[in-house]
DNA sequence: ACATTAACTGTTA
DNA sequence: TAACAGTTAATGT
């Protein structure tokens, strides 16, 4: 987990529950805490003009959401809404910089995960430029494939729907169904009752 | 609730 | 103009 949850509570956080389509925060929000998931699914998106979504990632146990908007002082960019029953911990801003300034380990760690976020913008971003869609849909399996320990073909199960698969690549959820069925004849992948395997 | 298929439409190489 | 991605709608698991 990005910082330790005993920490956390120890300098001021509190436990949030959200239910599955709760907003944790909206595009254009004023930014008061940081929030690190305990436990659940959070995906950040935005909607388009159509009331079409686009998800730029979807986050787990441990990971922190919207964290960059604590450095500058800009309202937030996206939305942030539980998939899955979710605990989120909430530490006030003041407290998150106070503890930033108490533990410069805390910072490291966090400048870290920030990194970390833009490495993967960086490769969405160039993926989601590219035309062919079944180079997009293989990119980003691969991608969530990399934080994984057993790097063994057909090892890793991917838990994202099609759906959510078409809201991170921008495709349409068949389009992301025809790229996938063309990766497993070309023997990339195993689909076994509709789970994907990579 | 999610995955798949088919038939059709528009865009583009 | 053939290929292919999006749309819509129906069907399957």
């Amino acid at each position: 987990m990005l910082i330790h949850e005993n920490i956390l509570m120890e300098n001021g956080a509190s436990i949030k529950n959200f239910k599955p389509k709760e907003i944790i925060f909206e595009e254009g929000n004023l930014v008061h805490y940081y929030f690190q998931i305990h436990q659940g699914e959070v995906k950040i998106n935005n909607y388009n003009a159509d009331g079409t979504e686009f998800i730029h990632n979807i986050l787990g146990d441990g990971q922190s959401l919207g964290e960059s908007s604590l450095f500058n002082e800009k309202p937030y960019p996206t939305n942030s809404i539980a998939i899955s029953d979710c605990k989120i911990l909430c530490l006030p801003k003041n407290d998150f910089f106070k503890l930033l300034k108490e533990k410069p380990e805390i910072s490291v760690a966090v400048i870290h995960y920030i990194s970390e976020r833009m490495y993967y913008k960086m490769i969405m971003i160039k993926n989601n430029s590219v035309k062919n869609p079944v180079e997009k849909v293989w990119t980003l399996l691969n991608y969530l494939k990399s934080f994984q320990f057993n790097k063994d073909a057909f090892s890793f199960q991917i838990r994202h729907t099609r759906q959510e698969l078409a809201c991170l690549t921008g495709l349409a959820v068949e389009t992301v169904i025809r790229s996938v069925k063309i990766l497993e004849k070309e023997h990339k992948l195993l689909i076994q009752n509709g789970k994907i395997f990579i």
